[in-house]
DNA sequence: AGAAAAACAGGCAGATCTGACTGTAAATAC
DNA sequence: GTATTTACAGTCAGATCTGCCTGTTTTTCT
């Protein structure tokens, strides 16, 4: 019979069957977050964008929010992981400020597309915004610890989370500002940057 | 008759009565924006905030797209204009770098609601990110004119126009931070950024 | 193997939202 | 003072978009 032979190609529990199809749909939410913004992107997108049907999608995430809001633990959880590999990877005893600076601004430059959507949008969504935060939270908790590994000249430093956090906003910040000129001088900017910290490093 | 008593309490000329309506719908537009955001934002809120028919909106702003590039550059205008009043009332010569880095974090943060959705906006959207550009640059051109002035500490710096690009990029990330996480440290990661910049005045 | 449950497909109705269109009053031109 | 233009009012149709609802297939339970 023909079932027989195309069944056991294509079995898989209902575990993986839905844990797939999950990730296809936020996955695909995340890229049209990214290439539309979130005012432009409805679920028939996401359906489209992620080949499924809109029944698929309605049986895992009961309404809109609710995916958006899951959209934004799955991509936190997404950038955790990335972070946590790559600094297992290459351990950045010998790194100078500019360097880790720079893997900073990468990294931000990364996920911001998608994140930024999902951070203005809480500005005015409490529902999202509460998701959002949470999933955050291990994640900013775990930097108080990690820090000084790989900042150690911060280590008789009075408060080294606030020097992470300066270092945090301006990058978001220089993000926004590549965003809206797109050919203002980012790197200019950042070179400065680094300047002013590393003259803090020293004197401060 | 009546008409002779009722008419000329409300005579106006056409271009007063344009002006005004068109003010109302723009700043209806961006009250919209601050408080629910682009995403939740359509026309007839819009038209009902403001006061004014379908028909008046659409009389001077032909599309959607066209009334947010309008008012994208009407709030560009009102905040230079705000910024231009305030240098004038109270000239800070001295006033400290802390004092100076007050003011602008005050400014960012008044404009902040509405300006973060335009920033967003531009990102998926070619024409408004022209039409705010083209608004913001007279603005961006008289801050490296007028910076000098506020700052006589940056005249030997080598740039210093992009100091003051730093301390925007912190700013805006700072607002950002803001959102994201209400209860956050803001007030003290600015104080350890006054502290920075203060350490790179005296030593860079 | 048969029953139950889960995963998925796809269409439908109600609710917007936008752009356009027709009608009216006020102001300006002549 | 009449004609024309401008400013505005309010409705309508077409096009989504969302949430729900009914089938169908696949897996799991027993």
């Amino acid at each position: 019979m023909q079932t027989k032979l195309k069944k056991p190609v294509e079995r898989r529990s209902n575990a993986e069957r839905s844990a797939e199809t999950k990730e296809r749909i936020l996955e695909a939410t995340l890229a049209c977050l990214s290439e539309k913004g979130y005012a432009a992107t409805s679920t028939n997108d996401v359906v489209k964008r992620a080949g499924v049907s809109r029944g698929a999608l309605v049986h895992h995430f009961a309404s809109k929010s609710e995916l958006v809001a899951a959209a934004a633990v799955y991509l936190v959880r997404k950038r955790y992981a990335a972070a946590e590999e790559r600094s297992q990877r290459l351990p950045d005893e010998q790194q100078s400020i500019r360097d880790k600076l720079e893997v900073r601004r990468r990294d931000y430059e990364r996920w911001f597309p998608a994140t930024i959507e999902f951070m203005v949008a809480c500005r005015t969504d409490e529902a999202l915004s509460d998701s959002f935060a949470e999933a955050m939270n291990p994640y900013v908790e775990s930097m108080g610890q990690t820090m000084l590994e790989d900042w150690p000249e911060l280590a008789n430093h009075e408060s080294p989370l606030l020097v992470q956090y300066v270092t945090g906003c301006f990058i978001r910040g220089l993000c926004l500002e590549a965003i809206v000129n797109p050919r203002s001088l980012t790197d200019e900017i950042f070179d400065e940057f680094v300047k002013i910290m590393t003259t803090y490093a020293e004197h401060g």
